[in-house]
DNA sequence: GTCTATACGATGATAGAC
DNA sequence: GTCTATCATCGTATAGAC
């Protein structure tokens, strides 16, 4: 079990964001220390300073890189113009992608509050240009006239809620398997926008 | 500024318990010291344990008193006997309670995982009864063939998701009245269960 | 790159004076 | 009922050996 010498950095950082991502999901941001994190990965508390320069910094790459990851993976999406076909693959896409990374998800949503004031303006400018995608499909839908709805942002923040809220309740060995749920859902959005 | 003499449990109970409430809504329980509770209330930190067995009471207590609370006051609203008219009720209910005290939710919500496992268990529980009176609604409702949807326990988690989403972007300032989001949000709860 | 050792303040909680 | 003083522990972060 000799520890090798040399170079680990490719490794050990990507282990010690996992780490810390596990925990800061289980246990949350505040409640985690440093040494925690230093022994779930297996090293000293010290050393993880050669990976980040701060506790703070540990959550805000998670949260950045998450957000981006998110946004990217939409754009990858395929546009086939109707807005219906649009807003069933966001609707898929959101509830895919939320259930294959519900750490992270987690994280977005409940560290908010520990970034630093100039961490949060950049995770919620994200967070504003994704929800900003879900309002540009149903605006396009209503101008077609194959959606209705009262107001579009607040039919936007509703949908995102409903679909985010599976992860509080999803569980793989549960009674209904993911392409059950993401069906039942998918129906539920589309009444909620007359589509 | 003499201070008096004699019993202020009355008094400084309460005030301990608010203190808690905004200081763990806005930072976190994790994040949150004792301390600070007490600066808060403007006693010293020890003088708190007069009033709280130890950090983790105040915590569960003051969720269990907000679920406890929630519960009677949904068990207060009138009953129609028709499922329509239950569903508008339980919407419009949970839609006014949590704009009303959106710091209890968000704690009920977000503090969840730092429970004691035998706390948890109890809070647990009396999620579970509030779920339960909507999903009870929803399968009257379905029986008496005026709601149609694929699972129950699905379209209640989803509506409950949706109707408490309200809370992270509602402002009083805001856009929209009270009154406006509740109807919007009614309407897409009716039209999530086809009513 | 990781270790040990350490700085130094903050933490939850208690004891005893008043 | 509140204070002050205190305990033991833990917090983040750094310095220097290897």
């Amino acid at each position: 079990m000799a520890r090798k010498i040399g170079s680990h950095s490719k490794i050990t950082g990507p282990r010690v964001r996992q780490a810390a991502l596990t925990l800061f999901a289980r246990h949350g941001y505040a409640a985690v220390s440093m040494r925690q994190i230093a022994s779930a990965v297996g090293v000293q508390a010290g050393a993880l300073y050669n990976y980040t320069a701060d506790k703070q910094a540990l959550l805000f790459d998670l949260m950045q890189t998450h957000m981006e990851d998110l946004l990217a993976a939409l754009d990858r999406c395929p546009d086939h113009g109707d807005p219906q076909m649009r807003l069933e693959t966001f609707a898929r896409f959101h509830i895919r992608y939320h259930l294959d990374c519900p750490d992270l998800v987690f994280i977005a949503y409940m560290e908010l509050r520990n970034l630093t004031a100039a961490n949060f303006a950049v995770i919620e400018g994200l967070r504003r240009r994704y929800e900003l995608r879900l309002q540009n499909i149903l605006e396009a839908g209503q101008k077609a006239g194959v959606f209705e709805m009262p107001d579009i942002k607040v039919a936007s923040m509703a949908i995102i809620a409903m679909l985010t809220g599976i992860t509080t309740w999803y569980r793989e060995e549960g009674r209904l398997s993911r392409a059950q749920v993401e069906e039942i859902y998918l129906g539920m959005v589309r009444k909620a926008v007359n589509a």
